[in-house]
RNA sequence: AGAUCCGUAGCUCAGCCUGGUUAGAGCACUACACUGAUAAUGUAGGGGUCGCCAGUUCAAAUCUGGCCGGGUCUACCA
């Protein structure tokens, strides 16, 4: 054990953070932190697992902050909280990393590369930062198992995958369909619903708009439009912000009940007379409205204002069934290709749908089946057929003339690409067949990992019937607590209820396969759950029996057997990676191959944390599993295995987890979000290794709510350290150099607290309102509450008033029961804020955590990690005390003022002040605080008026919370009333307790307790006040008063001396002095006081000094010499 | 377009749930002090139409409605 309490030597937190570093690392801190609670309940906590082919970020530190303390607080309070580390390894975002690395697209995987060696690249490439993650991890302080993590490429976590994906097959929940998805073309995949609502993939782009002319044919239904004309062409208009679906048009759709005007005008582009269909109320879209009724005969190309009329109106359902010729016909979108892809299909007529709009465009939707989901769904209502004009790399296909195998979006990145819309664009314009074409401003999907627009494209999926368990899924989000509640109810609340079914499969190599096996006819279709059913599936033809590798290309080897007899191949598709990450809570342990009891005690989660847009990915996938496998859950385990963890506090209802803690995003100090390309990104790193964590993570909590987006900034950092651990810092080595002096090693019995004097007991009160408060706050989750709480403490309460008026017992004096009381005080204070801010700053409060147990030996822990929370201590608290302490610091900062206001300085000693007291309990509490406030103001003492005379001026206010119940409408009235009270008014009511008012001749009776009375001036006095606290200072300065003043500005000098001569605390010296003029006697009077403060033996007058320091004590120059006297 | 969060001093934030006296801190700035904790500290000062407009109320930063601005998310939006 140590004997001296540690010096630090400066404040230098990033020292700091790596000494204690290397110290856990010697000492297996964290996994002792674990093992040390073995037995006890669980806390169990989930690891989103992070992609490890990226560097990490500063955004990835603060949920990772939130995460490591909520772990630490509720392992010192006395949980075990295991942490597995996990590891995203499949998907997009690693295949497109390999692909660009290598420079390949999609289409070379299995030409230019074998399909292994590219999942072998894939497998590298994934956990490359790995290193980097693990060493921020370290570096942020940040516990959680690095050593064991799960790794969803491993063939135990995929086999957990199957077992789920067959479980639910097993219940119909997953099922194979045709469907419009999402597609990305520069990835070459579909995408999932929550994929397209990760952040970022709406953004606005201008795109080239057109509003498009179909031709309508003469027949029945349009008979009357033609009539109406005179036989001219009649066009049903149309707009689109995707030219490129035009040639896959097979379709328009009107709403049945909007109103439609067919308009006589002329074509802007061609200046021709033509006749349009559109919606009524959208004519002002595209014609001026002076232009209606127009001179049509005048008209020219040099005429801006373009003539029109309505000719007719009618409604939606009037059309319906019309036809119009085909807008861009070409070989490939021929009635003949058509009719070979659906046979008997009847395209290139107008339709009605509830989901058209007059919002925007025409009122009448062009319908391209293939690209749009109502456009499907409407499409197959009215068998016109499907057209896939557009190939999966995103260029059109062969057969359609100029446009054939061009990319109908820059997929490519090419430097001199040609907007394919733009030429349509133009081809339409020159035949007469577009009104309109504009660049238009909208919010378009893109692919969240390649940046490019997606286009909606006809795909076989698989699907996850999640709309099956919606219900279930609704509801156990209602008891799912989230932080902050609007997330839930809200962001999460409102995706379940317009939850689609997922679309799980991925057309991609590197990824968890999909388990299912089908004969080449497709009749027989097998899932398979476990690697052991595979094998005992196997055909015997089968290539590979014994398989090593669950990917791709190995798992399309396997040929199984069907029932009947027949070979099965495995479906090309893989899972969406979203699936991987919601099934940790299973895979992880190899669920339910091994470590059943493991699962049973470590499910669901207590607490998971991620950033806010994990909202509709992890938590999502976390929650519609569980909810989705529950009773599969219940029957893997059995009876005995879930009464054993409902003991220990595991209930399972199909939540995966109950407390979920979503955090904002981390915005630049301007507020923008952090991107590579902005460069305004921050670099955890250089930021730990500058600040240290601890002042970074004390920032990042205690600077805004989690949940609000942080506006990072450096500064804010630096003034974190520099006035929180710069103040806690500061106290500390204040505590351990007195102490080293005292020898103080906490030996002493522990003295009762009520032993103690009026300040320790109100420290000590503070303290354990403080712990009490804290707890709470984390309790709820509040770790911004808790931090701020604690720095008001260490900053306000601790530093700046209890220390700094109890400076004199620390050095003053012998070493005897005050020092011991003030001692054992302010180590309580220490020990308990570091255990207090352990949980958010490790590694400092560790530090001196450590430095004063070494020397205490209080607790038998190497570590503040391995300690309890502190508990507040109720019958330490004091309410009446933390008030009148209240009082004395406002009192000493009334007072303060009032100096600064005559210009006396402290030093200066003053006689008194007076203070009004407007009753007896408030003398009662400022007398028991006296003695404090005279010290710290440098009075001699505290003079209690008691008014009954007048002498004092008084205010009084009503007290409007108490009257305004009391008296509604009459408060103004009364208000004004006792505004206008005069000086004998307020004695009366003091003295009766009572006063009558008269309000508009109705008499009211004023309690006096209705009223405040404040104590507003005393004539002839320089007051100051503040609430019902007025105090008055006598400013004479008599001439004892100014010698003691003298001396002490002398002492002053005389300490700086010592100090500035490097003199030991303890030194002893004799003082030679000589001049000095009129504070010459000031200094013989109060010699022996002079003697005791600098520790002198000897004060000596001389007339003459060589080698002394000349200093000005109030104006009087002296010639000063002080001797250390040896030992 | 909808959901949600945010809008209070130059900056970062309290206060709002539960309406009530003169709306508070810290940072920054200015001035003056203080200095056996000194990479500290105190006092004072300037700096606010509490985003805007209505409503409820005796009383609104606080409650209600609407609007504006910013962020995030959702969306079949052609």
């Amino acid at each position: 054990m140590a004997s001296k309490y540690k010096d630090f030597g400066g404040l230098n937190l990033p020292k700091i953070s790596s000494e204690i570093l290397d110290k856990w690392i010697a000492e297996e801190a964290f996994e002792k932190s674990v093992s040390l609670r073995q037995g006890a309940k669980p806390f169990v906590f989930y690891e989103g697992p992070p992609s490890a082919n990226g560097m990490p970020g500063i955004h990835h530190v603060i949920s990772r902050t939130i995460k490591d303390l909520v772990c630490r607080y509720k392992t010192m309070q006395g949980f075990q909280v295991k942490r597995k580390g996990g590891w995203d390894t499949h998907g997009l975002p690693v295949e497109l990393g390999v692909e660009k690395e290598l420079g390949i697209t999609k289409e070379d995987i299995g030409k230019k590369i074998t399909v292994e060696e590219y999942n072998e690249k894939c497998r590298e490439a994934v956990l490359r930062f790995k290193d980097k993650w693990d060493d921020v991890t370290r570096k942020m302080g940040y516990w959680v198992d690095l050593k064991d993590p799960y790794i969803t490429f491993k063939n135990e976590y995929i086999e957990s995958l199957w077992w789920l994906l067959k479980k639910m097959y097993d219940r119909g929940l997953l099922y194979q369909s045709k469907s419009i998805q999402p597609y990305s073309p520069a990835a070459g995949t579909g995408l999932s619903s929550h994929e397209l609502n990760q952040p970022g993939t709406y953004k606005d782009v201008k795109d080239t708009s057109a509003t498009v002319m179909f031709k309508a044919v003469n027949n029945e239904t349009t008979k009357f439009l033609f009539d109406a004309v005179d036989g001219n062409e009649v066009f049903f208009m149309a707009w689109t912000t995707t030219p490129w679906t035009l040639p896959s048009n097979l379709g328009l759709t009107v709403g049945p009940s909007i109103e439609y005007a067919l308009v006589s005008t002329f074509n802007p582009y061609t200046q021709l007379p033509v006749n349009v269909v559109i919606a009524k109320n959208l004519i002002g879209k595209y014609l001026k409205a002076e232009g209606e009724n127009g001179d049509f005969a005048a008209y020219n190309k040099d005429v801006k204002l373009i003539p029109w009329r309505i000719v007719t109106t009618f409604s939606g359902k009037d059309i319906d069934g019309a036809q119009y010729e085909q807008l861009l016909p070409y070989e490939a979108n021929s009635l003949e290709a058509i009719r070979e892809i659906t046979p008997g299909a009847n395209p290139f007529v107008v339709m009605t749908d509830s989901f058209v709009t007059t919002e925007d465009g025409t009122g009448i939707v062009h319908t391209a089946p293939a690209f749009g989901a109502d456009d499907f769904k409407v499409g197959q209502k009215n068998n016109i057929g499907i057209l896939t004009m557009v190939d999966k790399q995103g260029k059109f296909v062969d057969g359609l003339g100029e446009f054939s195998n061009r990319y109908v979006k820059n997929y490519k990145d090419e430097a001199d690409y040609v907007d394919v819309n733009v030429d349509i664009s133009v081809k339409l314009k020159l035949e007469n067949r577009a009104f309109k074409v504009e660049k238009y401003e909208h919010s378009y999907p893109h692919c969240w990992r390649t940046d490019k627009p997606i286009l909606y494209y006809p795909l076989d999926a698989w699907f996850i019937k999640t709309t099956a368990l919606k219900d279930r899924m609704v509801e156990l989000n209602k008891t799912i607590r989230w932080k902050p509640e609007s997330t839930g109810t809200g962001r999460f609340g409102n995706w379940l209820e317009n939850m689609v079914d997922w679309n799980l499969s991925r057309s991609r190599f590197w990824g968890t396969p999909l388990p299912v096996w089908k004969t080449e006819d497709g009749e027989e279709e097998l899932c398979i759950g476990s690697i052991q059913e595979l094998t005992d599936n196997l055909h015997e033809d089968s290539p590979i029996k014994d398989i090593k590798d669950l990917h791709k290309p190995y798992v399309d080897d396997v040929i199984l057997k069907s029932a009947s007899g027949k070979p099965m191949k495995r479906v090309p598709d893989l899972i969406d990676v979203w699936f991987d990450s919601g099934a940790m809570p299973y895979a992880q342990w190899h669920f339910p191959f091994e470590n059943k009891e493991v699962f049973a005690e470590n499910y669901p989660a207590d607490f998971i944390c991620e950033g806010v847009d994990q909202t509709r990915g992890w938590f999502y996938t976390l929650h519609a599993i569980g909810s989705l496998i529950k009773e599969d859950i219940e029957a893997e385990l059995g009876a005995d295995l879930l009464a054993r963890a409902k003991e220990i506090g595991r209930e399972i209802d199909g939540r995966a987890y109950t407390t979920v803690v979503s955090n904002g995003l981390v915005l630049d100090k301007n507020g923008n979000k952090m991107s590579k390309r902005l460069g305004n990104v921050v670099d955890p790193f250089e930021t730990i290794d500058t600040y240290g964590a601890d002042a970074t993570r004390w920032y990042l909590i205690t600077n805004a709510s989690p949940w609000d987006n942080l506006k990072f900034d450096i500064n804010g950092i630096k003034e974190v350290q520099r006035k929180f651990f710069g103040t806690l810092y500061n106290t500390y080595q204040f505590f351990a150099l007195y102490a080293n002096v005292d020898g103080f090693t906490f030996k002493e019995a522990y003295i009762p607290v009520s032993e103690r004097p009026e300040i320790d007991r109100w420290i000590l009160s503070t303290l354990n309102t403080l712990v009490k408060n804290v707890t709470e706050a984390m309790d709820d989750y509040e770790p911004t509450q808790a931090g701020r709480l604690i720095e008001d403490f260490v900053g306000e309460q601790l530093s700046n008033w209890y220390v700094r008026l109890c400076r004199r017992r620390f050095w003053k004096g012998e070493y005897e029961k005050d020092k011991v009381c003030a001692y054992q005080t302010l180590y309580e204070c220490l020990e308990t804020v570091v255990r207090l801010i352990a949980p958010i700053s490790p590694f400092f409060s560790d530090a001196v955590f450590n430095n004063l147990n070494e020397v205490t030996g209080k607790f038998a822990a190497a570590s503040v990690h391995h300690v309890d929370f502190p508990v507040a201590n109720g019958s330490y608290i004091d309410a009446d005390l933390e008030q009148r302490m209240q009082l004395a610091q406002d009192a000493s900062s009334l007072v303060l003022s009032l100096r600064k206001k005559v210009n006396i300085k402290v030093r200066q000693p003053l006689q008194k002040i007076l203070v009004p007291v407007l009753n007896p309990a408030m003398q009662s509490q400022i007398q028991k605080i006296e003695d404090l406030i005279k010290a710290e103001v440098n009075i001699k003492e505290v003079e209690y008026l008691f008014d009954t005379e007048g002498f004092i001026k008084k205010k009084v206010k009503p007290n409007f919370i108490a009257l305004g119940k009391k008296l509604g409408a009459k408060m103004k009235a009364v208000s004004n009333a006792i505004a206008a009270f005069t000086t004998e008014d307020i004695i009366a009511l003091e003295r009766d307790g009572r006063i009558n008012l008269d309000i508009d001749g109705e008499i009211l009776t004023l309690d006096a307790n209705e009223v405040d009375i404040t104590a507003e001036d005393i004539p002839g006095w320089s007051v100051a006040s503040k609430g019902s606290l007025t105090v008055a200072l006598d400013i004479t300065i008599t001439e004892t008063l100014k010698q003691e003043g003298d001396a002490r500005e002398f002492v002053n000098r005389v300490q700086n001396i010592r100090k500035d001569s490097g003199l030991e605390l303890t030194d002893r010296i004799d003082v030679l002095w000589t001049g000095g003029g009129n504070i010459a006697n000031s200094l013989n009077i109060f010699k022996s006081y002079i003697c005791t403060e600098i520790l002198a033996d000897d004060l000596l007058y001389t007339d003459e000094l060589k080698d002394g320091t000349e200093i000005e004590v109030n104006e009087a120059k002296l010639n000063v010499l002080i001797k250390k006297k040896e030992q």
